[in-house]
DNA sequence: CGGTATCCTTGGAGATACTG
DNA sequence: CAGTATCTCCAAGGATACCG
């Protein structure tokens, strides 16, 4: 049943981005990825998730302990950020000491699983990514 | 022969985010994402991949007409990170007036692909995180 | 057409100190 | 423990003008 046309591939890729890049009238009026970018492509939120995604469950200092490099501060604002797209979930125990968990919402998981295949690739073919660094700025 | 144990998909996950989460001792000492959003994690340089993957090949001005909101200088910059990072293939024809094209490398199609996931996932999901938004701004 | 070169502004992010 | 509150600084990026 499955009959895999191959040229039907790239026609069915086009349509897809051009729904990626069509251009929301609501809101901002920016196209989809242009949107998302614009708040989880910074330098920590997607990170971030992956350690949450990792650990199911992470308070604050064992998750500050994880993300190697990042301050206290962009710690907070990360995670208010992730907690207000609806993608975090903050969880506050009344407790001495105060004890306060992080956890992926069912979106939030959605998310991880989506940027799955661009981590792997991320890491498959970053050293080709180095390589190619090294030869362009060679040549100028 | 395609046996799905559910509870095993978890545990690959597991396995798969530690690779990506995994410090590289070369280079910049980052893990995976750390490393792609340090380069490719800005403001335009998924944009552009987009849209010179749907069109296969474009010219600079195309591309600047296509990309709302982007300033010559910027298209400029991006174009020169991609093409060293060995995304983008660049080619010069010596005409009058000059032509200039920009396609995507294989490396930069693959990389494609694996955001195509990610592009199909904020599309489906921008409405629910601007819900969400407005939900948190509304309480706080 | 397809860029450089330069100036200038803004806000992202570190460092530090304090608090419920 | 898990933050907030300031202060500060640097560099990403817009505007503008010029060039092969």
């Amino acid at each position: 049943m499955a009959v895999t046309i191959a040229d039907s591939q790239p026609i069915r890729t086009k349509k897809k981005i051009e729904k990626i890049l069509e251009e929301k009238k609501s809101g901002t009026g920016l196209c989809a990825i242009q949107d998302f970018l614009d708040h989880l492509g910074d330098r920590w939120s997607m990170v971030v998730i992956f350690h949450i995604g990792y650990a199911n469950k992470l308070r604050f200092n064992e998750l500050k302990k994880r993300v190697t490099g990042i301050s206290q501060r962009m710690l907070t604002v990360t995670l208010r950020s992730l907690e207000r797209d609806g993608l975090v979930i903050r969880s506050i125990f009344a407790e001495i000491p105060p004890r306060v968990e992080y956890e992926l919402s069912p979106l939030g998981a959605s998310l991880l699983e989506a940027m799955m295949r661009l981590g792997e690739w991320a890491r498959e073919h970053q050293s080709e990514i180095e390589q190619a660094r090294r030869k362009f700025d060679k040549k100028k």
